[in-house]
DNA sequence: AGTGAAAGATGTCCGAA
DNA sequence: TTCGGACATCTTTCACT
């Protein structure tokens, strides 16, 4: 992975459809010299996969919240994650430092199908002992982008 | 927006390079219609853009933070916001509920960058007057996927 | 690791229903 | 909105440096 790699994935995360013949003329490189440097980042998995950003507003996710998940005993945890695994709307589960074990991403429709998922699905009897959820009013900055280039590495 | 555009949507999520052609047999329509479809929905601002997914870490991100900032003078919040739009390792920032004002959540390359990056550019002085910052260990899930299908729209 | 050229697949544009 | 066909562009493979 040198600068060339760094700068072809950033523009690719802005334009995932931009042509290898664009990528080349970006760093300096032929059409089949920029394929192989991408097949190799994905044989790698650097490269994880090609996608789509979709408003999640617009396809009717109207909330968003963040949800501290405290669990006593430690042998619940697994089955806790099976279960995240399974919700599309919880978007991420991360295993957490503090007073919590999990933190979750979770979108809903609205405030009802929050407080549904919530009750039903992920405060799950006898394994959460505790949560707190935090509400996002707005976004002022939400995108999965991953500066390759402003990386001290 | 109707279940074909939504299952469309879904599919380009998980392969960002899948084929019109592709697509169309996956909903039962031509190459043309989707073409349509796509482009309207891109005018409309649903799909925001193409994209790769990066594994933040092989591309040299070994920490990922959350962080909530407290801010005791509403005036200050527009400078704030302007400056968390200005560094990249700021993914995403939330105006949020609870006792904080925002949720930030930060990539870094180790645990001394994630510390300068606090220091230095977001816990600014006379502005943020509080934060609490939560590492995460591992992730089990952590996928910008939107389910535009199992959605009660 | 890099290149150019050829072949096949895909994106794009058009006129029509 | 949808379709099929024609043309331009892109992806992919190959032989070679």
């Amino acid at each position: 992975m040198d600068e060339l790699d760094r700068r072809i994935l950033n523009r690719l995360q802005s334009d995932g459809r931009c042509s290898y013949a664009d990528l080349g003329r970006l760093v300096g490189l032929s059409v089949t010299a920029v394929k192989e440097r991408l097949d190799k980042l994905q044989r790698n998995d650097v490269l994880r996969r090609y996608s789509i950003i979709v408003d999640e507003k617009k396809v009717g996710y109207g909330v968003l919240a963040f949800v501290f998940i405290g669990i006593d005993d430690p042998e619940d945890c697994a089955a806790f994650e099976r279960q995240m695994l399974e919700i599309p709307q919880v978007q991420e589960c991360h295993h957490v430092t503090g007073g919590f074990n999990y933190l979750l991403k979770v979108i809903a429709n609205d405030m009802s199908r929050l407080e549904d998922l919530l009750l039903q699905r992920i405060k799950l009897p006898g394994v959460v002992s505790r949560s707190e959820t935090t509400i996002v009013f707005s976004s002022p900055k939400n995108s999965p982008f991953v500066d390759c280039v402003a990386n001290g590495a």
